[in-house]
DNA sequence: ACTTAGATTTCGCCG
DNA sequence: CGGCGAAGTCTAAGT
C-alpha cells in the first residue's frame, strides 16, 4: 500500500465529471489497484476514487488512473508531495459479521411462530418469477403466508412484498396467500402502507429469537 | 489526520457485530473524529469505521471509538504499530460535480421536447402528497404528462412514477395524466414494467441535451 | 431531529 | 457478464 500526502488537484471523468480543487489530500494506492482520495474530514467516503482493477500511470507530476473497458479516468496533478511511503501489509483476513439480514432470516426460519401467530415453515428462499420470497409458511388452517424479512422495514420493503404477492397469488392454489413484513425496526409509514394493503407487520428482535434475551413481558405483567 | 499502519484486531458492535481478525491494516483518524480501517485491497469501503462525530479514547494498546447517543462501539487492539504519523492537511475545498440527476433535470426542464414529443414545461418539482414529480408538462392537446428523471432507469423508478401517478390522477382534471420515465440508461426490465403499465420511457444524453454533442444520426443516414 | 431520495453508491450472489 | 438486492449503506436536502 502506497500512502501519499500531497497538495494536488483531482479530476474525474466517466459516469460524471468532477473537479477537486487543489488542496492537501491523502492518496491511497492499494495493492489491487484501487485508488482513493481522502480529505481530513467527512469520513467514510473518498472524495474521488477508482475501484480495482485499474491501470495507474505516472506521467511527471501526474497520476493517471484508468479502467479498461470503461471511459473512466481519474487524473491527479501533484503540486507538492509532503509524504510518500509504501507499506507491505502482508496477509489479510476477512471481516466476520453477525446480525445481518441473513442471520435474522435463519433465526426466523427456526422459529417462524415468533412472528406472532402459529406458522409452519414450508421453504426458505421460495422462488418466484421475480425473485425469492424469504420465507413461505402455512398457518394452522393450511393457508399460505409469505414473509419478507428486512433489518429495517421501509416503504420499499412493502412494495417488494406486494410485488411478490402479486405473482404468488396468480397460482390459484395460493390466491389467498397472506403477507407478513418482518423487521427489527419498522418505519411507521411502512406499517401504514402495509396495513392499507392488508399486509401484517411484525417487529422481531434477533437476540430474543436466539433465546439470548427474554422477551420484554413487563407490559403484560400484573 | 493521523495515519497508523498497525497489526491489529478490530471489533465493532452496534447495528451488528463484526470481528476483523488480527492483521496489518491502515487506520485513518480524521480531524472531524471519523475513524477508518482500510485493508490493502478491496478499495472504496473501509473494513470497519465510525463516522463523525465520535469520541476516541486511547487505553493502553486499545483505541476505543464511541458515538454519543448510540450504542456503537469500535474497538481497535493494537498488536504492533509499524507507523504512526500525523499530517496537518490545512484548508480543504469542496468537490464540484457535474452530470448528476439534478443536472439532467435542469437540462430537460430547458428542453422537454428532447423526450421525443412536443412538451411544454408547466413546473419543475411539482408537489404531490407523497413527494415531488421531477417535471410536470403538457402536450399539444393540453394533456398532462408527468416526467420522472433518473440517471439510471430501474424497476424502482417505474414504481416511484407509478406511485406519483396514482396520486396525480386522483385529481379529476388530471385523471388522464400520462407518465414518462427519462434516464441516461434504461434497464430492459424497467422498460418492460413501464410498458406493461402504459408508461413511456425515454433515453436521454446530457451532452446532446446541452448541444455539446450532436445526436447520433448515422443510423438513419442514407 | 427526522425522513426521503440520490449515489461515479459498492458489494456480493446467482443466473 | 448482467441483473437484483443488501448495506453498520453514507450523505445531503427538505420539513
Amino acid at each position: 500500500m502506497r500512502l501519499l500526502v500531497a497538495r494536488c488537484e483531482v479530476r474525474y471523468s466517466g459516469r460524471l465529471s468532477a473537479v477537486l480543487p487543489e488542496a492537501v489530500r491523502l492518496l491511497i494506492l492499494k495493492a489491487d489497484g484501487s485508488v482513493l482520495v481522502h480529505d481530513d474530514a467527512g469520513g467514510y467516503k473518498p472524495l474521488n476514487w477508482m475501484t480495482a482493477p485499474t491501470v495507474v500511470r505516472e506521467e511527471g507530476d501526474r497520476l493517471v488512473v484508468t479502467k479498461s473497458k470503461t471511459e473512466d479516468v481519474l487524473e491527479i496533478r501533484l503540486a507538492e508531495v509532503l509524504s510518500d511511503v509504501v507499506h507491505d501489509m502482508g496477509e489479510s483476513a476477512a471481516l466476520q459479521k453477525d446480525g445481518v439480514e441473513r442471520d435474522l432470516q435463519e433465526a426466523l426460519a427456526d422459529a417462524p411462530s415468533a412472528l406472532g401467530e402459529e406458522l409452519a415453515l414450508v421453504r426458505r428462499e421460495w422462488q418466484t418469477e421475480i425473485g425469492p420470497v424469504d420465507l413461505m409458511c402455512k398457518d394452522p388452517d393450511g393457508a399460505w403466508v409469505a414473509v419478507e424479512i428486512k433489518r429495517i422495514g421501509t416503504i420499499e420493503a412493502v412494495e417488494q412484498l406486494t410485488r411478490y404477492l402479486d405473482f404468488i397469488r396468480q397460482d390459484p392454489a395460493k390466491s389467498e396467500c397472506r403477507g407478513i413484513l418482518a423487521a427489527q425496526v419498522l418505519k411507521p409509514q411502512a406499517v401504514a402502507l402495509a396495513e392499507s394493503r392488508g399486509l401484517r407487520c411484525a417487529e422481531v428482535d434477533l437476540a430474543v429469537l436466539r433465546g439470548e434475551r427474554e422477551p420484554d413481558l413487563t407490559l403484560f405483567a400484573a
